[in-house]
DNA sequence: CACTCCCGCCAATTA
DNA sequence: TAATTGGCGGGAGTG
């Protein structure tokens, strides 16, 4: 068939052939005859070694031998075969080792050697993601589909994807133009911005309003939507922008991807099911209609996951449901997104933030280059789409013509963001009814902000089962948001933040919502902490600074280590440090923090400081928590959606990394956990081991930071958000986590001075600030008693933060510190084990009923528990380190 | 059997 | 008209 398929190839497009060949070929002798025959001949030769290589082979022969070697190859030289390809010699020996490679992968070459998202990962791999602006690298579509392998349909697949994104443009016809991730910010923004007005908005008030009952209620009308979607979403800025209109119908692949993109972006859960999404791009089918059309949507939407998974801006996750798990994936990428902001914000934080963005978009887009060829396109094109005009008009004309387009947009955007809310009420209503349902509802009804706290004192159990709900809760997620109550719910049941807060008892900074900083390169991540939530900030009373803190700790974090690796994620950024831009709010996107999630922020709290570590390594890591500590900042108020979603995010970063030793370390330990009260600022961090799957990860959460430190009571600052750090292990190693507190003051000045200057204090004294170093941990291990389950408790402290990521609940269960970790200062550690991350949810959340969650020992209640626990734990790691294992959590 | 999603036909567009 | 794009859905692979 393989060489059938040739012949017709070569008819169409011999030249592909060849130079696919070639290209192939070529890694191993610079050049042969282009005649592909030969070497094909050249590569059953190989066979000899067995039957079935020969059989490989001659299938292989064809094209997709081609493809699965080169793919292999690609994907194996660097590790492995580097020596092979050069030399002619090499050739035969490349033959060889592919075969052998073969044996490996191509037993199996099965689909998921074919699959798009390998095919995109391989495609990324070709680009670098923060390409020199000066240069502007062209994609030949004919060629890298030969050089991949894979037929020219695929790379349209992933270029439409890519290009709804921006990150690169069309430029001719067979020529698209690379930017990479640079502008993939703003791009987001947009998308959450033109999100936000059309599903957004309405989402969140709508969730708000609407209680989980509610959402069941108007579940039905999500089919009601009407249709226009689509074109909604193609005016969608960035679409508009980016020049992607579309030209014939709607371009649904790009259009498409963008609406999904929305829906992650506006989604307080940041989790999406398929089926939501679906339905809402559906439009005006819904429901019923054909089946069939969903049938081929869902297909549509499986090719954009897989691409946006390769781009590591979503995971796949499941969310349970009454029915039961659905397929569905969560948002891992930025939620904020920093740039952007200030012209937006700068007009009017909420009511335009479109149109700024837009305008930025757009501005940078033609900036950016290729604007033309785009525009040539779409101009054609757009008649249809307002956008074009708008975006036009945009540039001369700041409103209106944005604002048209948003009406025009907006209705339509708004009657799909009903519907998706709509659904994802139910859905999340449903999950989240299933899971309170499994942890036991008791709690959760009422408790809504406070409530955190309540269920934490209880018990450390009840931790426990909170943190399953959020767990799930946030999977199905967006949703909660809305109810507060529900969300909250679920956010204290996590465990994560309480724990921390637990530990530190006090306070708070630790739990609520952090931003985090991520590095993008490696695998370090910061969190910072965001604090979004303000629930708990009543009690706090600290104000927000977390923006500032987060800001700092983000530098801090990443201390050598990180920076090292990520060192070349470092650089694109730059930024911001702006900033944090307490305006700047969106709703949404604090939750971004959601990947975060594992801390779970909520609160606001904001430190100033975060961390100490010195070395921030990477700016660009920066940006990330600033912008997220924006958002938490203007979060606050919101605070309670972010709770829904913080559940979510957790999930997300128990899946990530599955295990994860969430240290805190104030600075000074002790103080955190000693007094709580007190300086939320310092810094804490938890540290997340890598486990097996993350191994490569190590997360810091900072936990603390408020700023508010002053009055914040503990219990409040639970709520608060956290901030994390995620560091490679190894870098960890190196470093003492720790991090000073120190840093943090330069950056930001934390706007309440009392606090900031409580923070900057403890900066110096790392460890003044922290009181002592909480641990949070989970209850299991250190939990004298409660613990009983294997999942551990953490115990929380009870600080209502529970929100904590659910996953850190889980994960929690046991909970070491660990001295590495900690080194510096005692610093609490939270170690959340997790057996593997992808699936976490369903899995995760069995066990995160048992598990224990943190508590929050000092807030609530009963902190004798608690306190023993953490004094205990303190105490006997005394100096500090500790970890915190979480011995059941292992039910995953 | 359900979930994924690869594959490639073939129509719409473009050159 | 030929080539490029890309919608679409059959149906295969996987669990």
């Amino acid at each position: 068939e393989n060489i059938f398929d040739r012949s017709r190839m070569a008819p169409k497009t011999p030249i592909k052939n060849e130079p696919i060949d070639l290209s192939k070929q070529k890694g191993c002798t610079p050049e042969r005859n282009p005649i592909t025959p030969v070497k094909i001949i050249d590569r059953p030769q190989p066979d000899p070694w067995t039957p079935t290589a020969n059989l490989k082979m001659l299938v292989s022969a064809a094209s997709p031998d081609m493809r699965d070697r080169e793919k292999k190859k690609e994907l194996f030289r660097p590790i492995e075969n580097s020596e092979q390809s050069d030399t002619p010699d090499s050739l035969q020996y490349d033959i060889v080792d592919d075969s052998t490679v073969d044996e490996f992968e191509k037993q199996r070459p099965s689909r998921k050697q074919k699959s798009l998202g390998l095919l995109c990962q391989k495609f990324l791999a070709r680009y670098p993601n923060y390409p020199l602006s000066t240069e502007k690298t062209t994609i030949s579509l004919d060629e890298v589909a030969s050089i991949l392998g894979v037929e020219r349909r695929r790379i349209y697949d992933i270029v439409n994807v890519l290009e709804s994104l921006q990150l690169v443009s069309r430029v001719a016809k067979n020529q698209y133009c690379w930017h990479g991730r640079h502008n993939l910010s703003q791009t987001l923004k947009m998308l959450q911005e033109a999100g936000e007005l059309q599903y957004g908005e309405l989402m969140t008030s709508q969730h708000k309003e609407q209680d989980l009952e509610y959402k069941f209620g108007e579940q039905k009308k999500e089919t009601i939507p009407d249709s226009q979607d689509r074109p909604l979403l193609e005016f969608s800025e960035p679409d508009c922008i980016s020049a992607s209109a579309n030209s014939r119908k709607d371009k649904s692949l790009r259009i498409m991807s963008q609406k999904f993109v929305m829906l992650f972006l506006v989604s307080k859960t940041k989790i999406v099911t398929l089926d939501i999404a679906a339905k809402i791009l559906i439009e005006e089918t819904q429901d019923t209609v054909d089946h069939s059309k969903f049938k081929t949507k869902v297909r549509r939407l499986y090719d954009i996951a897989n691409v946006l998974t390769s781009l590591g801006l979503i995971k796949k996750v499941h969310v349970t449901e009454e029915r039961g798990r659905k397929p569905a994936f969560k948002w891992i990428g930025p939620v904020e997104f920093p740039g952007k902001t200030d012209e937006l914000r700068g007009h009017s934080p909420t009511s335009d933030p479109l149109p700024g963005a837009q305008r930025g978009a757009c501005a940078q887009y033609q900036t950016s280059a290729t604007g033309k060829q785009r525009f040539t396109r779409h101009a054609s094109f757009n008649s249809a789409r307002p956008c074009e005009a708008a975006r036009r008009k945009v540039s001369s004309e700041p409103n209106s013509p944005r604002q048209e387009r948003q009406d025009e947009n907006c209705s339509k955007m708004i009657n799909l963001a009903a519907v998706c809310r709509q659904k994802m009420k139910e859905d999340t209503g449903n999950k989240a009814c299933d899971t309170e349902t499994i942890l036991n509802s008791s709690k959760n009804s009422n408790t809504t902000l406070p409530f955190s706290l309540l269920p934490v004192p209880g018990d450390s159990d009840f931790c426990v089962n909170p943190l399953p709900q959020a767990v799930f809760p946030v999977v199905q997620a967006d949703v909660p948001s809305f109810s507060l109550p529900l969300g909250i719910s679920s956010q204290a049941s996590h465990p994560s933040t309480p724990a921390a807060s637990k530990t530190e008892n006090g306070k708070p900074t630790l739990v609520p919502s952090q931003p985090f900083l991520c590095f993008p390169s490696s695998s370090l991540f910061m969190l910072c902490g965001g604090l979004q939530e303000n629930n708990l900030s009543e009690t706090l009373p600290s104000s927000g600074d977390v923006g500032n803190r987060s800001a700092e700790a983000q530098a801090a974090v990443p201390p050598v280590g990180c920076q090292k690796r990520s060192s070349h994620k470092c650089s694109s950024p730059s930024a911001p440090v702006d900033d944090e831009e307490p305006a700047a709010k969106k709703q949404t996107l604090e939750q971004s923090d959601l990947p975060l999630s594992l801390v779970v922020p909520k609160k606001p709290s904001e430190s100033p400081k975060a961390e100490p570590s010195p070395g921030s390594g990477c700016s660009s890591a920066v940006h990330l928590q600033t912008n997220r500590l924006d958002l938490a900042s203007l979060a606050a108020a919101e605070a309670a959606n972010k709770e829904s979603t913080k559940p979510l995010d957790c999930q997300e970063q128990e899946k990530q990394s599955q295990n994860k030793e969430t240290d805190e370390h104030p600075p000074g330990n002790e103080h955190i956990s000693k007094e709580n009260a007190n300086q939320p600022f310092q810094p804490r961090y938890l540290y997340v081991q890598p486990t097996a799957g993350l191994s490569s990860f190590n997360f810091l959460f900072s936990a603390n930071q408020a700023p508010g430190a002053i009055s914040l009571a503990a219990n409040q600052l639970p709520s608060l958000s956290v901030p994390c750090v995620m560091v490679p292990s190894a870098a960890l190693a190196s470093f003492p986590l720790v991090c000073s507190p120190s840093f943090t003051s330069p950056l930001s000045p934390v706007p309440d001075g009392s606090f900031s200057a409580a923070a900057s204090t403890n900066f110096s004294m790392s460890s003044l600030a922290s009181p002592t170093p909480v641990f949070i941990s989970t209850t299991a291990v250190v939990t004298p008693k409660v613990s009983p389950a294997p999942s551990v408790d953490p115990q929380q402290p009870a600080h209502p933060a529970l929100h904590l990521s659910p996953v850190l609940t889980r994960s929690c269960s046991a909970v070491k510190l660990d001295s590495p970790v900690c080194m510096g200062h005692p610093v609490t550690l939270l170690k959340l084990q997790q057996p593997s991350s992808a699936p976490l949810t369903p899995k995760s959340i069995r066990p995160a009923h048992h598990e224990a969650f943190f508590k929050t020992p000092g807030s609530l209640g009963d902190p004798v528990a608690w306190k023993k626990n953490e004094g205990n734990q303190t105490r006997n790691a005394s100096s500090v380190q500790r970890r915190l294992e979480i011995s059941s959590t292992s039910p995953d």
